[in-house]
DNA sequence: CGCATTTGACCCGCGC
DNA sequence: GCGCGGGTCAAATGCG
């Protein structure tokens, strides 16, 4: 992935931690700001400016932020100390190989965060009062999942684990337009079989290229992102993003309208096209990253 | 009826 | 090897 980096435009990696350390930002909306306020910043295109940046960027950037001794170039190091601790001054901390952001809002934003999710799981935490939860991306072939836990020092605080990508949204870019299968119509019951016949197109756009998969995928994604990170859908919104895939939804608990259709809020409205996630978050590939989410009341 | 949630069982990694 | 704890599975259940 490091070659990936290599080839992308100047500055794209320093304006994500700006993105990240910026209050102001529309991605960081503060818990003061209205959802009045979110939505004309969301309408004045401020949000859908956001170029995107690619998974080992974000990690990347969040292991320098917590591993400055073991930075290597100097002038890494140098952007490590400021990212340190403005990035530990919004809330971001490590939990172990993960990366924690731990972000004050307002409300039970947790409980819509704009995406659909199924949850699969409850465990009692020992030395905790409260149990985890555990829930999967209801798309199917997404792999984001999330737990949620309220804080045993702060039972008015949840703190959620985010892992995995919302991978489906990037399934537009790896998947060629004319052979986009997916038959709005057509509902659960072929489920299994669009999943086999996606992986089968993804495995068929890639099969003349002779990296690993996983990177064949991730370079594709990060072409197209890169060729075309203005795309907008219908209504002029962009289907694309990065870090707001996961941040925004508790910056604005009550993105746009709750009222929008079940597409606007939900990933899973598979198997129809799913280009259509939240509009101002993304299909940013952000992998194996934890935010810890501070609700306040 | 379809879907989401609940919940006990099971699996697996880790520490002793 | 064994026990423990965290994570996942899957049948049962609830709900619209």
């Amino acid at each position: 992935m490091e070659e990936l980096t290599a080839t992308w435009p100047d500055g794209l990696e320093d304006e994500l931690v700006r993105e990240l350390l910026d209050n102001q930002s529309p991605f960081f909306l503060l818990p003061e700001m209205t959802t009045e306020t979110a939505e004309d910043a969301i309408m004045n295109g401020l949000i859908s400016t956001s170029p995107v940046y690619s998974e080992s960027t974000i990690s990347e950037d969040l292991e320098d932020a917590f591993s400055a001794t073991t930075s290597k170039d100097h002038q890494h190091q140098e952007l490590s100390q400021p990212r340190i601790s403005a990035l530990m001054e919004i809330g971001l901390n490590k939990v172990g190989n993960k990366n924690t952001l731990k972000v004050e809002s307002y409300g039970n934003a947790m409980a819509n965060d704009g995406y659909k999710w199924r949850k699969y799981g409850q465990k009692a935490i020992k030395n905790s009062p409260h149990p985890r939860s555990y829930y999967r991306c209801t798309n199917p072939w997404c792999n984001a999942k999330k737990q949620v836990e309220r804080s045993s020092e702060d039972p008015q605080t949840l703190l959620v684990t985010y892992e995995g990508l919302h991978l489906h949204f990037a399934y537009p870019h790896f998947i060629p337009a004319e052979s986009q299968p997916i038959n709005p119509t057509i509902k659960k019951a072929k489920k299994t079989h669009e999943t086999q016949q996606i992986q089968q197109e993804l495995q068929e756009s890639s099969a003349d290229l002779t990296t690993p998969p996983d990177l064949q995928q991730q370079q594709l994604f990060l072409r197209t992102s890169l060729e075309c990170p203005r795309e907008r859908d219908p209504e002029g919104m962009v289907t694309q993003g990065l870090l707001e895939d996961v941040v925004m939804p508790f910056m604005i608990p009550n993105p746009l309208n709750n009222n929008t259709s079940p597409n606007y809020s939900s990933c899973s409205s598979y198997p129809s096209p799913p280009p259509s996630p939240p509009p101002f978050w993304s299909c940013a590939a952000l992998s194996s990253t934890c935010f810890n989410i501070g609700i306040e009341h």
